[in-house]
DNA sequence: CGATATCTTGAATGAACATTCAATAAAGAG
DNA sequence: CTCTTTATTGAATGTTCATTCAAGATATCG
């Protein structure tokens, strides 16, 4: 997972997966196929990962509301970090290689769906709590915040101001709770 | 541009872009130096183009207003395309060699600064028509409608459904606005 | 036309690449 | 302890990569 986030797909070299993973070329090759099905391999687990750290966020939060509050701030603290395995990468794959492989492609769309599914349940929470002042849908309002998510991390990459990117992200949780 | 914004910038080997340019080896170090080379004159085009294309869509509309909804329209447009010479150059490097390349950061830098200058300057103008319902700032405005474009490109990729396409741009396009 | 400068050509280069595989080691079964 | 199965190793493979350069073509100018 580093090293593809580091470098990118196409920048790793099965050296640096060697050097990553601690494994000899011929064990890459008998566990994952091939370079791909390591990188695969590596956005399960991404994913995994990821998964389980967002309910973490939002469970220890005692309101929906606070949950979203504080995830949009992990967010803002990973954009702003200069490391760069706090990027995330799925991200990164849909912007190098959805375009070019349809099975990474279709793993990255079905991890979005899960995502936003996710984002929906916490929106229709929030709405019980009161918080949410229109009558959009759970389901756009959890759209529009994946949307400004994915913009907040290509963004932070082209203009690394802190205060911006958290101000953004500020307004972002207005507009998405309006 | 071509070549770049199908393959990404690793991906694209020097046969590629002897094919994409009708230039031999020789000639294309000769003239950009490198490979890295002949994508930063690659970023430079691309930008000029969607620059002037830019503006073009604004002075084709009779309002600022209209501008700004014909503009998202193109983007929505070039979103659903499977055409991958219609998704973005800048938002592809942006993603790809930002981290990796501190000159190409730069000048993607400086590209997004300008982008967002223009859409300041046509929030302005949309105020003036009387076109805005809050007090933002236009210059906070034209961050979220370019961190929304950003979010919306890279959606894309994982979820290429026209329709939620067109409505996430169209809620992008309420919020900037109110 | 002749001389000088510039541009174009594409084969050659060595490095780095993803992948394979026979040899070796370790683990498990009887 | 022996036999079979499974995992590990890392050098070797052939390919493709970015880059170079001497030779040839074309343009420039007196």
């Amino acid at each position: 997972m580093n090293a593809f986030m580091e470098n990118g797909y196409n920048k790793t070299s099965m050296q640096d997966l060697k050097r990553a993973t601690g494994l000899h070329p011929g064990s890459i090759y008998c566990a994952f196929e091939n370079k791909k099905g390591l990188l695969l391999a590596a956005l399960e687990q991404y994913n995994q990962d990821r998964t389980a750290e967002l309910k973490s966020i939002f469970t220890q939060q005692h309101s929906a509301q606070c949950g979203l509050n504080a995830y949009l701030n992990s967010i803002v603290a990973e954009c702003i970090s200069d490391d760069p395995t706090q990027a995330c990468l799925s991200q990164k794959a849909i912007n190098e290689i959805a375009q070019q492989d349809d099975e990474a492609q279709q793993v990255l769309s079905n991890q979005c769906r899960l995502w936003q599914r996710f984002m929906c349940d916490v929106f229709v929470e929030i709405a019980q709590e009161g918080g949410l002042k229109g009558e959009r849908k759970p389901e756009q309002r959890a759209q529009s915040l994946i949307v400004g998510i994915y913009g907040l991390r290509t963004y932070s990459q082209a203009q690394k101001d802190p205060h911006v990117i958290a101000s953004i992200a500020k307004q972002l949780l207005i507009d998405v709770c309006r």
